[in-house]
DNA sequence: CGGCTTCAGCTA
DNA sequence: TAGCTGAAGCCG
């Protein structure tokens, strides 16, 4: 049983001017009209809970996911896609072309810049991942850093983009899934990098509609992180998110197989 | 076991 | 923007 309490507390504290700089330039209108029901399950984006993440977000749509933005962490808080077996197939006759790049569609003062990234030690490891993309517009739309988070470059490489590769092998298995991923920013002692807030872990829901069911992983953003698989109810209460809102609590709770991820042992 | 794939950073 | 570098999981 995991016993994270959801400190959102600090994450104002560390960003507190940022915050209140940005609020007034954030209407909540702004939510309902940009919102992309396709990239999500019964067309219901995820709703913020925890008043104190809801500073300053604006929402994206992009071709093949959408995101909510954060201008208090410069990150999305989450990026979602429905992800279809054709478009994976699709995806992976595509090859990679690295064009990250500023959001063109966020003020200044709320978004994270190449140099905010830049000889960081961190990897600018994308939401939705590059591998989903059918083609070029959806692919080049990925490298938004609207779309990024400072991620361990070990965790990204060596945990994340295993999981990614689980995915897409389960969505071309299970026909297409629904699949939510973004960053939490837990306890007391939050890094950034230049403006970006570096979060504490990343989550990736899944969820198959043929099976009805869904299940999370939830992982700490360093090498070397336990994988956790948890329900979506539980990733639900640790946000401070509720991701899946068409979906009663029993059904958050019915848990869908995860293929499990190897993982080098550590150095010890 | 070796090639393929996927995640990228850095430099010019 | 192109080119070079690198590690490791996956898969046949």
């Amino acid at each position: 049983m995991i016993k994270f309490r959801a400190v959102f507390a600090s994450l104002l504290a560390a960003c507190s001017l940022q915050a209140s700089a940005v609020l007034a330039a954030s209407p909540a209108s702004a939510a309902v009209a940009a919102s992309c029901p396709s990239h999500y399950l019964d067309g219901r984006p995820p709703e913020i809970r925890n008043p104190k993440l809801a500073a300053a977000t604006r929402p994206l749509c992009f071709s093949e996911f959408g995101v909510m933005h954060s201008g208090v962490t410069r990150t999305a808080l989450w990026s979602a896609e429905h992800l279809a077996a054709d478009q994976v197939v699709a995806a992976q006759g595509l090859d990679r072309d690295n064009a990250f790049h500023p959001e063109p569609r966020l003020p200044r003062g709320q978004r994270a810049e190449l140099s905010d990234y830049a000889r960081s030690g961190f990897d600018r490891g994308h939401l939705a991942p590059n591998g989903d993309m059918p083609d070029r517009t959806a692919q080049r739309e990925s490298f938004s850093l609207a779309n990024m988070v400072p991620q361990d470059r070990d965790h990204n490489r060596h945990i994340w983009a295993p999981i990614e590769g689980a995915v897409r092998k389960m969505a071309k298995k299970e026909g297409e899934l629904y699949v939510i991923t973004g960053p939490a920013f837990l306890g007391s002692s939050l890094r950034r990098v230049g403006n970006v807030i570096v979060p504490s872990h990343l989550y990736k829901v899944v969820y198959s509609p043929r099976q009805k069911a869904g299940a999370a992983w939830f992982v700490e953003n360093r090498s070397d992180a336990p994988i956790q698989v948890i329900p979506v109810a539980e990733l639900e209460r640790i946000l401070g998110i509720e991701l899946l809102p068409s979906l009663n609590q029993r059904q958050k709770e019915r848990m869908l197989a995860l293929p499990k991820i190897r993982q080098k042992k550590s150095r010890y």
